[in-house]
DNA sequence: GCTGAAATTGGAATTATTCTAATTCGGGAT
DNA sequence: ATCCCGAATTAGAATAATTCCAATTTCAGC
């Protein structure tokens, strides 16, 4: 009878060797896919979780310098909300995030379309703004 | 020849003894009148250095205290910048947070006139908005 | 197959904040 | 004024997210 090599060729690899200038370690590359695989904001804590299913050798310093290399890159953006735990999120659009109060599940919200700062804040001209994390609280619509 | 007696009667009460509420224990008037005094957003640390100048055996435990009760009764607001320590702002209007990357001083930025919420974002309708923080980051104007 | 720089690792360290349990305070009632 | 009692304060321990460290491993380039 023949079987099947279950330990030959596993999936192909999705991401490429290197992206934005970073050295994709296998590390890397699997904090990155569980960033993807659940639009859910996770902490790192989850990330590390998620990630040891697959990897079960991988440490915590490993998912937190992983992250660190995603975010500076800006291949994964982090989400903070008040003194919780950073969260970390795959959506690179311009865009921030509601936490509904009932559940703790966290929204991304887009702004509208063509909005600029300057539309709703009266920023001292000749500002330069580098950085802008919007965080929102509240209840969802029944 | 009459000297004046430089122990007698401190500055008046200049806050009643009981506030939104909150009984004005003389810690939290301390701790108060020292976020009121420098609007310069200081953190749980710097209000229990500068509040053991007048009240030398405050401890920062209850600097914590307070600064929790003067932020849950709304006499105070807590301004986070990403995993930075809290700091803590005495203007009570509506508005957000802009700091200097090159100094640290975080400024005060308030919304334009009648801007709301649905003006700049996507909200799915039906959401309640109980808390916001807008935090800003960058440089400014030479 | 070497080599060196960068990445990973486990564990310790850091640090802002919260918790605990004991003590003190203070306003109202007597 | 004294008593009473719940609330506030306090010192110190505990917590927990994150960072640091020093040793080992990886791997891209030669
Ligand atoms: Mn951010
Ligand atoms: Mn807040
Ligand atoms: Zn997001
Ligand atoms: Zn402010």
């Amino acid at each position: 009878m023949i079987s099947f090599d279950h330990h030959s060729s596993p999936a192909p690899e999705e991401l490429p060797s290197e992206l934005e200038g970073l050295r994709m370690t296998k590390q890397r590359r699997e904090v990155l896919s569980v960033i993807l695989a659940e639009r859910d904001h996770p902490t790192a804590n989850d990330v590390f979780t998620r990630s040891k299913e697959r990897m079960p050798t991988i440490s915590l310093a490993t998912v937190y310098n992983c992250l660190e290399a995603l975010v500076s890159h800006k291949l994964v953006k982090q989400v903070n909300f008040e003194r919780e735990s950073s969260r970390y999120c795959p959506n690179l659009n311009d865009h921030c995030h509601f936490q509904d109060e009932k559940t703790g599940t966290i929204h991304d919200v887009v702004f509208k379309k063509g909005v600029k700062l300057e539309d709703f804040l009266e920023l001292p001209q000749g500002t330069e703004v580098s950085h802008l994390e919007l965080s929102l609280k509240g209840r969802i619509g029944y």
